[in-house]
DNA sequence: TCGGTCAATAGTGTATTCACTTGTGGCTTG
DNA sequence: CAAGCCACAAGTGAATACACTATTGACCGA
């Protein structure tokens, strides 16, 4: 297990490239984030703060500071004198991940349900799940149309985490989205009869906070969510087992 | 509203002088940690710089390092060009924090029902059940019960967020018990009944994650962690209500 | 030849300096 | 007298230089 120079420099990091491609409006930290999550920095794989300032062409200080911060994020790891790593997150937590999701946003939407809508966040809905029900009653999914209805998706679901009023849960769900996929074996295939009936999930939710009953919403937020988790399960088993081909298939939020 | 140099002075920072007492073996992220949590700084206040470099002895560079890892546990907020400030929190989200709480400790002890417990979890368990059974029996508090059981109610807590083996969710858990009260009116009182309620909680709880009873396991200790959030509650409206006197008692976890 | 030790180098930790933004107080002008 | 503008001061943002730690590779001895 001697670390040639080649497999250290392998090991540790290569320069994307695509990482100084991005607008430098974006901040360090932004950047950073996303090549991480986009996986062009690969887990595990320690840090090089010169390295990356060379890159990025800015000093250490703020490439130091994104550090600090996607640290705090949990996204990285910090050993006292040998600065930052990329965690890894093996696939129990990756799947964990949907678990802890669920409960949180069902807690969230227990919230929203309790402190009520602003019409604008029911105006938001409303438009997320008539938009949604126009995409679906075409029957079928056109080009493009999963990016859509990903944003629909996301509309909705951030109303409501903006309706629970609370800012620590808000945090923690984002954390639980920046899970980063430890490979692209884990994506999620959804087929239109699996987005038919999430969608109908929304409509239901959406009915329970209006009609004031917290404990439903709740219960009917976190099936969603855990229903999410069961897909994932059942493809990863399905790969494990067959490796039938049908993986990488775009996943699009839920 | 306009500002006089004494208002800002005061306002924003006072060097409470024990921050820099501390063994500087202490990094400046805990030292400035427990100067917020211990209420020697004050919520709302902006935080200069170069004072706290002064006040800790050390240059702006570490310091900018703890500001940024406590913004990342959501300790502080960030405002560009104007660094950071203590962040507050509305009693709202003090109360949600149990709701949290209760959530993500339930399912980490589903977790634990799910993957089992070693035997030196076991160990520390059956210890703080014996130990706790030892103090209460007496059925009086003396002098130092309180914080002997704090410990051990933290060993059985901690124990089963061990053998959840989630790390995100020990995170997401340990930024809810960092949540800073506001005031020290938020306190809650533990009468020897409730903590001998409490503590046979903790009994049944081990007993479902002995008997791998995932379900059963997590819907106690949801309602176990639950129940500090009424006993809060309750304690805040009899304080607004009457507001007599029995405030600030000490408390001591759950 | 293998193991241990030492030196060199790469890399992080800290300090200091400069640049830039912002807020504030005073001054000027209508 | 009020309102707006300008200048100065305070404080953050970034960069650079220096100090210290750790790791690695080579050399020496057994």
């Amino acid at each position: 297990m001697s670390n040639t120079p080649l497999d250290r420099a392998s090991r540790e990091q290569e320069l994307p490239g695509s990482i100084r491609d991005g607008r430098s409006a974006l901040s360090v930290t932004d950047r950073l984030r996303e090549a991480i999550l986009g996986g062009e920095i690969g887990t595990g794989v320690r840090l090089n703060e010169v390295r990356l300032s060379q890159t990025m062409e800015v000093s250490r200080t703020p490439v130091r500071a994104a550090l600090q911060a996607l640290a705090g994020e949990g996204l990285l790891d910090y050993v006292p004198n040998r600065g930052f790593l990329v965690r890894t997150f093996p696939l129990s937590e990756i799947v964990d991940a949907y678990d802890i999701r669920a409960q949180l946003e069902g807690l969230a939407t227990r919230f929203a349900a309790e402190r009520g809508l602003s019409v604008q966040d029911r105006d938001v809905i409303e438009q997320a799940l008539s938009d949604g029900d126009a995409l679906l009653d075409k029957g079928v999914f056109e080009t493009g149309d999963m990016s859509r209805y990903r944003i629909i998706n996301g509309n909705f679901h951030d109303t409501i985490l903006g309706a629970a009023k609370n800012r620590m849960l808000g945090e923690m769900i984002r954390i639980c989205h920046h899970v980063p996929v430890s490979s692209n074996r884990n994506i999620v295939a959804f087929e239109h009869r699996n987005v038919r009936r999430r969608h109908d999930d929304h409509h239901r939710i959406y009915e329970a906070i209006l009609s004031r009953e917290p404990h439903r919403a709740e219960a009917l937020m976190r099936e969603h969510v855990a229903g999410i988790k069961s897909l994932l399960v059942n493809t990863l088993k399905r790969q494990t087992v067959g490796d039938d081909g049908n993986r990488a298939l775009p996943d699009f939020g839920e």
